[in-house]
DNA sequence: AGCACGCCGACT
DNA sequence: GTCGGCGTGCTC
C-alpha cells in the first residue's frame, strides 16, 4: 500500500503536487495541515495538504515530505472547497489563491533551523557534506535550511539532514514555524488572593512606608476590574518605580506574564441594541422572511434609513446561538465610525480583519476564527476576510454592496468579495444580506428577477427629508457671468449662508492633486510621464509633477522640453486647487482636504474625520473617499464641483457609478433634523442621468441602464472576461494581441472586442492591450474558460510571444 | 514565482 | 581561453 498526499504549493502554479508519506504520517495528517516539502533541486517550501490517497503517480517518482508542521489543520474543509472554487471561477492558479488567502506567517518558506544537540562520537564516520554541516554547527550552533543549502552548494540536503538526524547530532527546530508570537505583557498581582481583612493587615505591616501603602490600596482597588502593568500601577498611585520594586522584592507583589490580544478593544461601555423603529422593524421582519426561501437578500435602504441597526439585530441573533457572522465593508480604513459603533454593541465578540494589519494581528484573528473563539464571533473586515477559517458561519453582511472596492485588482485572484461571499455563504448553508442605498445594477436585477430577496427601506430614520438636489448649469453661468473661478454664484452664496448658520460644508471634487495637467502655453505641450502614457498631475504643496500610475515624480521646473519656454499653465482642477480657491473666498473659515494624498499617514484619515466632527474646520474638500458611509451631523450643504468627468468616463458602468456617487455624497448632507442641500455643477444639465439624480429616481436609472446593457450585451445579460496583455515592445504586443484575438474569435465570434489600447496605453514602460470577451448568459461558462486556457497555452508556446504578460480578469470592473 | 541549465559575447 | 548575459523549462 502506498500513502500519498496532494499539496498546494504557495506559488502561482495551477497543479497539486503529490508526495509520499509513511503510514504513521498518513494516519496523522488531515487536509489543511501544513507540511514542509522539498521542491525543485534545493528548495523547501511550506505546502498545504488538500487530499490524501493511495494512488502512486504513474509518470514521475513522488518525493517524500520533509516533515509535518502542525498538529491540527490551519485551514478547514470549507476553505479547501472555497479556494478551489475561487481558483476555477477567477481563472487563477490555486497556489496563487493560497498565497493571497493565508497570512504570510502561516506560509513560511525555508526558514526552518537545524540545531546542534549531540556530540560526534569517534567511531562515527560522517559523509563529506554531513561533516561540513557538523563543523559549521559547532561554530554557529544553528543553521537555517537556506544556509545549509548554501553551504552544501545545491545538493539534496535532506540526505545530509537525515544522516545527521540518524546519529542524533541535530534536531529540526519546528517551533520556528510557529513564528507567531502571542503578545505578552507583565502584570502586577498580590502574592495571594486578598480580602478586606488581609488588606488591613498588609497596610499595618507597612506602617511608615507611605508610598508602599498607597500602592497596595490602589492595587486592591484596581484588581476588582483588572490587573495593571507596572507602569500603569506607577502612574495610578503616583509613586516611583523604586516603590513598586521594593514591594516586589519583599514578595508582597508578584509579576505575572499574561498573553493579551494584539487587537485590542477599548472596554467602551457596552450598550444593548437600540429598539428598531416601525419601518426598520418591518424591514427586519421581511429580511427574515425572505431568508426562509432565499439564500441572498438585498436590503435597499436609502441613506440615513438606519440599516446598521437592522444588521445589529440580525447579528445579535446569530451570536446568541454561538454562530459566526462576517460583516464585509468595502474599505476598512474608512470605517472607523462604524467599527466604534459596532464595538459598543458587540464588545469583545467583535474582531477586525484587514490585509493592512500586521501579520501577527492577522494571524491572531485567523486562529480565533479557526477555533470559533468567543472573541471573534463577529468579524468586520475588508474583502480579504472572506478567506478566514470560518466553521460556524451563518450570516454574511455585505455593506455598501455596490462599491467597487470589493473587487480585487492587483494580485490575482481578481475576485469580487460580494460574489465570492455569496458562494462562501452557500458552502456554509448561511445567508447573505447585501445592503446599499444605491444597489448595483447586477444585484438589483437579481432581486427583481427573484433570484435574491428584496427588502426596501425608503424612509430616512426619524423622518428627515432626503436632501434637495439642485443642478447648476455651468455653461449658462458662464454666459450670464455668474461664476467666480470654478464656483457658480449660487454655490458660493449657499456656502456662505451655510457657514453663517454655523453649519458645515462638504465639497466633492473627484480628482486629487492641484491640477490634472500642466500645459505649455507657448507650444501646448502637456507634461507627460516618462514611463506611462498619461499626463503628470501638478501638486502645489510639493511643487512637483506626479504620475498617479507609476509614482514617477519630478520637481516642477516648468521648462517645456519641446520649446524651452517656461510659460506653463495649469489645466483642469484638482482638490488642492479647490481648497486654495475656497480659502480666498472664505478667509475666516478653516478648510481641510481629504484625498489619497492627505490621508497617507496612519491616522490622518481618522484625525480629519474627528476634527470635522468636532467642528475644528468648516469646509471639507475631498474625493471619492467622502462617500464611504461617513456620518457628519452638522453638514447642511454638499457641493459637487463638476459632475461631467463622472458621466463621460468610458465604461459601461460609468452612469451607474455617477448616480451612486452623487447619491452617496448627497447622503452626507442633512443627517440631523434639517433637510440638507446638494448642488451639482455640470455642463450637461439636460443629460437624462441628471434628471434621475435630481428626482432621486433609482428605479428610473436602473431601468434605463438595464435596457442599455440588454442592447449592448453587457452584464447582467452576459458575463465578461477581460484579458490584459503587457509588453515593453509595442510591435510584439501588437502582433501577439492580434494573434490572440483572432484565435479566440473562432469560438467567441462577434462576442469578442479588441484588441484595444486602454486610455492609459503604457504604464511603467510597458504597453498594454485589452481583449474583452462577452459570454452570453445562457452559454456554459466553464467551457468558455477551458477554451481560453487552451488558446493561452498555444499562445505561450509561440516563442516570439513568450514574454508577453497576460492577466485574466473574470467579471472585470473597469 | 524562482532557479538551474544552457548557449553566445567582452574580458583578465 | 573564461565569466556572465538572460532565454527556456521545470518543479511532485
Amino acid at each position: 500500500m502506498h500513502y500519498l498526499i496532494d499539496v498546494v504549493i504557495p506559488l502561482p502554479l495551477d497543479t497539486l503536487f503529490t508526495y509520499k508519506v509513511n503510514k504513521i504520517e498518513f494516519d496523522f495528517l488531515k487536509n489543511g495541515f501544513r507540511v514542509i516539502v522539498p521542491f525543485g533541486k534545493s528548495k523547501f517550501l511550506t505546502a498545504i495538504v488538500f487530499n490524501k490517497h493511495n494512488n502512486l503517480p504513474e509518470f514521475y517518482d513522488a518525493k517524500q515530505i520533509e516533515f509535518i508542521i502542525d498538529d491540527e489543520p490551519v485551514i478547514n474543509e470549507f476553505q479547501i472547497q472555497f479556494y478551489k472554487w475561487m481558483s476555477k471561477y477567477y481563472m487563477c492558479p490555486i497556489g496563487q489563491v493560497i498565497k493571497v488567502a493565508i497570512p504570510g506567517l502561516l506560509l513560511l518558506k525555508s526558514e526552518s533551523e537545524i540545531v546542534l544537540v549531540g556530540e560526534l562520537n569517534e567511531d562515527i564516520k560522517l559523509s563529506e557534506s554531513a561533516d561540513l554541516i557538523y563543523r559549521n554547527l559547532i561554530l554557529n550552533n544553528k543553521l537555517t535550511y537556506r544556509e545549509l543549502i548554501f553551504l552544501l552548494n545545491k545538493k539534496n540536503i535532506s540526505k545530509t539532514i537525515n544522516e545527521l538526524l540518524s546519529y542524533s547530532l541535530i534536531k529540526l527546530k519546528e517551533e520556528v514555524y510557529d513564528y507567531f508570537k502571542p503578545k505578552k505583557v507583565i502584570k502586577v498581582h498580590f502574592f495571594k488572593k486578598i480580602n478586606d481583612a488581609d488588606l488591613e493587615q498588609l497596610l499595618s505591616d507597612l506602617n511608615g512606608k507611605k508610598s508602599q501603602q498607597k500602592v497596595v490600596s490602589k492595587l486592591f482597588f484596581l484588581i476588582k476590574n483588572f490587573n495593571p502593568t507596572i507602569s500603569e500601577l506607577m502612574n495610578d498611585s503616583g509613586v516611583s518605580r523604586a516603590t513598586i520594586n521594593a514591594l516586589l522584592d519583599s514578595g508582597i507583589l508578584i509579576k505575572k506574564i499574561e498573553i493579551i490580544d494584539r487587537v485590542q478593544f477599548k472596554p467602551d461601555q457596552k450598550t444593548n441594541s437600540k429598539d428598531l423603529s416601525y419601518d426598520q422593524n418591518i424591514a427586519y421582519e421581511s429580511i427574515l422572511s425572505t431568508f426562509k426561501e432565499k439564500k441572498v437578500s438585498l436590503l435597499h435602504g436609502v441613506t440615513s434609513s438606519g440599516k446598521t441597526e437592522i444588521y445589529v439585530k440580525l447579528i445579535e441573533n446569530k451570536i446568541k446561538k454561538n454562530k459566526q457572522v462576517l460583516y464585509l465593508v468595502p474599505e476598512i480604513a474608512l470605517t472607523t465610525q462604524l467599527i466604534s459603533r459596532l464595538k459598543k454593541y458587540f464588545g469583545d465578540s467583535l474582531a477586525v480583519y484587514h490585509s493592512k494589519y500586521s501579520l501577527d494581528q492577522r494571524t491572531e484573528v485567523w486562529k480565533k476564527v479557526l477555533n470559533n473563539d468567543v472573541t471573534a464571533r463577529v468579524i468586520i473586515g475588508a474583502r480579504s476576510s472572506i478567506f478566514l477559517p470560518f466553521n460556524e458561519l451563518s450570516l454574511i453582511i455585505v455593506d455598501e454592496e455596490h462599491e467597487n472596492a470589493f473587487k480585487q485588482f492587483k494580485p490575482a485572484p481578481r475576485y469580487h468579495a460580494r460574489d465570492a461571499a455569496i458562494y462562501l455563504a452557500m458552502l456554509h448553508n448561511a445567508k447573505t444580506l447585501l445592503g446599499s442605498a444605491t444597489p448595483s445594477v447586477e444585484t438589483y436585477f437579481n432581486s427583481i428577477t427573484n433570484k435574491y430577496g428584496l427588502v426596501n427601506l425608503d424612509k430616512r430614520f426619524g423622518g428627515i427629508a432626503p436632501p434637495k438636489i439642485i443642478i447648476k448649469d455651468l455653461k449658462k453661468a458662464i454666459i450670464d457671468k455668474k461664476i467666480t473661478g470654478n464656483f457658480s454664484n449660487i454655490l458660493l452664496k449657499k456656502i456662505k449662508n451655510t457657514l453663517e448658520n454655523n453649519k458645515q460644508v462638504i465639497i466633492f471634487q473627484n480628482r486629487r492633486g492641484y491640477a490634472p495637467y500642466l500645459e505649455c502655453s507657448n507650444c501646448a505641450y502637456v507634461y507627460q510621464c516618462i514611463n506611462c502614457d498619461v499626463s503628470l498631475t501638478y501638486h502645489q504643496v510639493s511643487n512637483e509633477l506626479k504620475c498617479h500610475h507609476c509614482g514617477y515624480r519630478v520637481e516642477n521646473k516648468t521648462t517645456c522640453p519641446t520649446c524651452y519656454s517656461n510659460t506653463s499653465i495649469k489645466k483642469g482642477l484638482g482638490t488642492q486647487q479647490v481648497v486654495e480657491e475656497l480659502e480666498q473666498y472664505f478667509p475666516s473659515f478653516k478648510i481641510e482636504r481629504m484625498d489619497h494624498d492627505s490621508t497617507r499617514t496612519k491616522n490622518a484619515f481618522s484625525n480629519i474625520i474627528a476634527d470635522f466632527e468636532n467642528n475644528k474646520f468648516q469646509i471639507l474638500v475631498g474625493t471619492q473617499m467622502l462617500t464611504k458611509g461617513l456620518d457628519f451631523k452638522n453638514v447642511a450643504l454638499v457641493g459637487v464641483v463638476n459632475a461631467d468627468s463622472l458621466i463621460y468616463f468610458p465604461d459601461f458602468r460609468s452612469q451607474e457609478k455617477c448616480f451612486q456617487l452623487i447619491q452617496q455624497v448627497a447622503g452626507r448632507s442633512g443627517r440631523s433634523k434639517d433637510q440638507g442641500e446638494v448642488i451639482v455643477q455640470t455642463f450637461n444639465p439636460n443629460h437624462q442621468l441628471m434628471k434621475k439624480i435630481v428626482e432621486n429616481d433609482f428605479l428610473g436609472m436602473f431601468n434605463e441602464q438595464l435596457n442599455e446593457r440588454f442592447v449592448f450585451d453587457y452584464p447582467p445579460y452576459s458575463r465578461l472576461i477581460k484579458l490584459t496583455m503587457k509588453h515593453k515592445n509595442l510591435d510584439v504586443l501588437q502582433k501577439s494581441s492580434v494573434w490572440l484575438a483572432n484565435t479566440l474569435i473562432n469560438h467567441f465570434k462577434n462576442q469578442l472586442l479588441g484588441p484595444e489600447s486602454p486610455i492609459v496605453s503604457r504604464v511603467n514602460n510597458k504597453f498594454i492591450k485589452n481583449i474583452l470577451i462577452k459570454i452570453p448568459i445562457d452559454t456554459n461558462l466553464d467551457n468558455s474558460k477551458d477554451y481560453i486556457f487552451k488558446v493561452l497555452k498555444s499562445f505561450s508556446s509561440i516563442s516570439e510571444f513568450r514574454n508577453v504578460q497576460i492577466s485574466i480578469d473574470v467579471d472585470p470592473y473597469n
